[in-house]
DNA sequence: TGGTGTTTGTGGACACTGTCCACTTGGGTA
DNA sequence: TACCCAAGTGGACAGTGTCCACAAACACCA
């Protein structure tokens, strides 16, 4: 049932998953679906949970496709890079996917995935574990470090929003390219003050 | 029609603007709603021009309350905080508006408020209005001008959004303060590199 | 002044949604 | 074997967006 409902907030976002046309397409009964899900937010909120962790994933596989020991200054900022990019791409990969993973602000830990063997950390961990890794490396002052994954990940959140879904979507592959090399640079560049 | 429906997505945000509400609530049958707007879309995009315009009105609002001639590098600074500040506290005080602002991708120039003589400009245009004064003043590189409003503004809305109805939204005052003003030091830090 | 045409609003209908209630069914356990 | 509970069914209700045919009110021009 997550499943089905999953590809339809693939399709269309949160507002796409209507509890009927989900019960539909497992071949059953709308009412059905009051057995396993208290009402409509609840299965959204599973589905919510999914997509994050989905994020998640594609986030830690291109930051693990990044050679580099830990440490090595030239890699830990290339990790940063493969975090946000990640991000940035999903949001205008899987639009659908993106909004609906952010479309519950409450019960938003998805779960933590605690037990979960190969479930990856949730976005924001990954985040911090990169910037810690900057300072073991030299390249961030240490000094700086604490709350830093809120101005960055506000940054790399409202470039794929804006260029995801919201105004600057319709932009030329080429224009948003650039603006993403710069918003970049502009983390960078604050990073290294 | 507009402004009723503009106070239900004050309340409620962009799904609360139902257009038999609407009707309702100015007293008037249903489908009178189709003498003047095509379907519920076309009228959610009217209150979505509105809701922009209103950003772009306590914006404005809150650099004209900064005192300091054109082109002092202190004023300069706190004219681009008193346009963040203003963004990202819109996001807080009116969600339901916010929210319904970018609701529409599509058609968003809120038709530029052409010939309306007591409108003000678009945020993105006060924004690069800003910075070009950033400029003036000798605090910004002007070789770094050409594009770095999208930076700021992603790091601007994605504040607003996180903290206004994302994963942010629950944590306390002094939390989001902070967070705040660090991502206001990390502005500057990244214009000043 | 009177007639006509356009704008605005009405009434009724349809398909669709989320949700509630009472009911059946089937597999596992005491 | 008897029972019980989880899972699914059928029917219903209120609420929604939208379509159609019709009524009134108003402006305009002969």
């Amino acid at each position: 049932m997550v499943s089905a409902a999953l590809e339809l907030a693939r399709a269309g976002g949160p507002d796409a998953v209507v509890l009927r046309e989900v019960a539909r397409s497992v071949g059953v009964v709308p009412n059905a679906a009051y057995r396993h899900f208290a009402d409509r937010e609840e299965l959204l909120a599973a589905v919510c949970a999914e997509a994050m962790r989905e994020l998640a994933t594609r986030m830690a596989a291109n930051v693990r496709r990044v050679r580099g020991r830990y440490g090595e200054p030239e890699a830990a900022r290339r990790r940063l890079r493969a975090i946000g990019r990640a991000y940035v791409e999903f949001s205008r990969a899987e639009p659908g996917l993106f909004l609906t993973a952010f479309a519950l602000p409450h019960r938003h830990a998805y779960d933590a995935g605690d037990g979960e063997p190969g479930a990856d950390r949730l976005p924001l961990d990954q985040l911090r574990e990169v910037l810690d890794e900057l300072v073991e490396a030299g390249v961030l002052d240490g000094r700086r470090r604490p709350g830093i994954e809120y101005p960055i990940w506000s940054t790399v959140h409202g470039l794929a929003v804006l260029t995801g879904q919201g105004p600057l979507r319709d932009l030329t592959d080429a224009a948003r390219s650039r603006i993403a090399e710069l918003t970049g640079a502009f983390i960078e560049d604050a990073l290294s003050r």
